[in-house]
RNA sequence: GUGCCUCUAGCUCAAUCGGUAGAGCACUGGUCUGUGGAACCAGUGGUUGAGGGUUCGAUCCCCUCGGGGCACCCCA
């Protein structure tokens, strides 16, 4: 037979990695949930039709196919756009502005790389039915929160807004319908260089001196006041840029007011944003030492749970991507975690009789009931050296002797296998004994 | 979707000019009948990613497919 393989772009986790995705996963829950966020489900297949036109050009990277009702069935791509057609259709029983957390796999046909995947994990915090900045720097502060609890070093949550890049456009010169290449060519800046960027311009259609200007403009630096004011000057009189100004502005306000800490957030004329349904501000949290593209995406979408309803719901929020947050951990080393969950392995002492064996067996229950994570050996008459060596090469910290020694004593022998230190615990006391241990540890 | 690189044991790699494969680590057992991670000894493990072609003969050269990676596109 020949070898399974698993899907391109697709992964199996063992235990240590998983145990890794567990604790990233409960550090997001418990920054969404501090800022009273709550959780959702949504199936994983939505009827084609739901996802398609949605996400402008990356809609060929959703996967879709007829099921066997002969129903046109897709992948959630994101956690977004269900979230718009849940809100629909739950629009009656939710309280507004609504506020959820949603953590699940989603799936993209793209061609995997360093840090992309085709099936892998968002973690979504957004709020419904808000206009206001103040949500907006709500999600913001989730983002700076979480990435700081999870200890990514210098990362920096970039801010734009499209309406300031529709501006941009129209100081361009540029017809609508090209203002897309117009905003790609502008968020390479970084990439490519200012040279570059020119270049694309002017293959969009934009004179060589709008271009220079254009590229001026975006790569303005300083305090965003200093930036907010420099731009307004600029595109003085045009209408989305007025608006634009002002919701950044307070934006900042809100930022500041929270505490969110300078360093990590900053106002970046050139970032862009690919995903079609945003409208408002946009975010993107980068971190450059391993380069791994942005962890956060993020931004405003006021008109995509009216694309559902008749009712044009505002919403805006923001979407971890896990995998790229766990390459970066693993890479940096940031959390230490431990490799496995079994706390103490209770050893079956290898004499022939069934005593050692229930003795063994009342003990681990008992450490159970006092809330240690035990186990007992799993097969009798196995000499105690092989049990060590058993709990030392899947990481158990504790290993317990209970032989006839010990029983006659009435004592439990305790070793602390990270430095072989081994004490005796009276019997009665031991359960206390090492939850109190094992508690330190966790 | 486009271009390029790559694939030998579970992992990291070796094999002269094309002459049908080897090491270290890991794993299993032993030295070791109340205590692991050391050392020593032995063992398991491969139709060289899959299929086809060229050749007397292919790990090596060619093609197709699959996996991994890089750049572009795009994105978490």
């Amino acid at each position: 037979m020949r070898a399974p393989q698993v899907l391109k772009g697709f992964r199996d986790f063992l235990p240590e990695r998983m145990i890794l995705r567990q604790r990233v996963i409960a550090i997001l829950r418990e920054t969404y949930e501090r800022h009273g966020f709550e959780p959702i489900e949504t199936p994983a297949l939505e009827y084609y039709e739901t996802l398609a036109g949605k996400y402008g050009e990356d809609e060929k990277l959703i996967y879709h196919f007829p099921d066997h009702g002969g129903r046109e069935i897709g992948m959630r791509y994101d956690l977004t756009v269900p979230l718009a057609r849940f809100v629909a259709v739950h629009r009656n029983e939710l309280t507004f502005p609504f506020k959820r957390y949603h953590i699940a796999p989603v799936w993209r046909a793209d061609r995997p790389q360093r840090g992309r995947y085709r099936e892998f994990w968002q973690c979504d915090a957004d709020i419904v039915g808000t206009r206001s900045m103040l949500a907006d720097a709500d999600v913001i502060s989730i983002v700076i929160e979480a990435l700081s609890a999870i200890n990514i070093p210098n990362f920096v949550v970039h801010i734009n807004h499209r309406k300031l890049l529709e501006s941009l456009a129209i100081y361009a010169g540029v017809q609508a319908d090209r203002a897309g290449s117009v905003y790609r060519a502008i968020d390479k800046l970084a990439k490519i260089g200012e040279a570059g960027v020119a270049q694309e311009l002017v293959a969009a259609g934009v004179e060589t001196a709008t271009a220079a200007r254009v590229i001026e403009l975006v790569s303005t630096s300083g305090s965003p006041d200093v930036v907010i004011g420099r731009i307004a000057e600029r595109l003085e009189g045009i209408a989305p840029a007025r608006e634009a100004l002002d919701d950044i502005t307070s934006l900042f306000e809100f930022l500041a007011a929270l505490g969110a800490p300078a360093e990590h957030y900053t106002l970046d004329l050139a970032l862009a944003r690919g995903l079609a349904y945003y409208t408002g501000p946009v975010f993107e949290a980068i971190v450059d030492e391993p380069k791994m593209g942005s962890l956060v995406g993020a931004g405003r979408y006021d008109g995509l749970v009216g694309m559902f309803s008749s009712h044009d719901i505002p919403a805006t929020g923001m979407s971890v991507g896990l995998e790229r947050i766990i390459d970066v951990v693993e890479e940096l080393r940031l959390l230490d975690v431990r490799t496995t969950i079994s706390e103490a392995l209770v050893t079956i002492f290898p004499d022939d009789g069934s005593a050692s064996t229930h003795e063994a067996l009342r003990l681990v229950a008992e450490l159970r009931r006092a809330g240690v994570r035990a186990e007992a050996t799993l097969e009798e008459g196995r000499d105690l050296g092989r049990q060590f060596r058993y709990a030392v090469r899947r990481g158990v910290p504790f290993a317990l002797v209970i032989g006839p020694d010990e029983v006659q004593r009435g004592v439990v022998a305790v070793k602390d296998l990270q430095n072989e230190l081994q004490v005796d615990v009276p019997r009665a006391t031991v359960a206390a004994y090492l939850r109190e241990r094992v508690r330190a540890q966790r």
